[in-house]
DNA sequence: CTGGATCCATTGTGATACTG
DNA sequence: CAGTATCACAATGGATCCAG
């Protein structure tokens, strides 16, 4: 076993930040949350081409690695607001550098990524 | 279908960007490659806990992207190296952004992401 | 309006063994 | 040394239905 005298500690950022924004919509969600888009009902509308339970999915671990706070107002009907927390703020120019290279450089991946998979309806949306 | 007025175009750089960021070792490939570490062996021993398969398939993907350059010399035994391309290359301050950033919130990050998954040893290499 | 449960298809990755 | 084939499993995400 090669993890015998590893330490438990994760090291590398990448892998943190990876993990972090792993999953379909997290960048997405993150953005329109960052613009102000808060409630659940909003965001399946800003983000139709996934489905509620991903959304919900997505946001549950998004909260749970402390990037947005969720307030539940008890009400009838209920009502949920997310809004970004600091670090998820402090992830904003990561994101807004990884999108910058993707824009710089769109020309020489797209050809190649169109034919191995990027599935298109991901790419519209600017997150 | 909600694709159907959709432009194929990829318009959002994020995802281009996770794209090809995309598979357990590509960073930790990239950080290797950026190194020096250029041979397919080298590679394996620095990264002992990808099997032969995982590594070939992602410096593959890595290659069909744009990010590295196989050379083969036609040797007996065969003789193999990558090396980073200039896309590779102007990949790397990204990449840096996003290990600072992981490093800098590691403490908020670690306990949350060690309950829920991230395997140690991911972590331990400096990607 | 919010969110969970179930079922299912696809994909990513690991273990192993094999070929040139 | 380099690379591939096959099998197996976990995780992701989509479709649909149900509940407070």
């Amino acid at each position: 076993m090669y993890q015998k005298k590893i330490s438990r500690t994760l090291e590398c950022g990448v892998v943190l930040t990876k993990e972090v924004l792993h999953g379909k919509w997290k960048s997405t969600l993150l953005h329109f949350i960052a613009q102000g888009v808060q409630r659940p009902s909003s965001l399946q509308r800003a983000i139709p081409m996934a489905t509620r339970r991903v959304l919900n999915i997505q946001l549950n671990e998004l909260e749970q690695h402390g990037l947005v706070r969720k307030t539940v107002f008890p009400q009838l009907p209920p009502k949920v607001e997310y809004h970004l927390t600091g670090l998820g703020q402090s992830l904003l120019p990561v994101i807004a550098a990884m999108e910058q290279w993707g824009d710089e450089h769109r020309a020489e991946l797209e050809q190649v990524l169109a034919a191995t998979g990027v599935p298109p309806e991901v790419g519209v949306l600017r997150v």
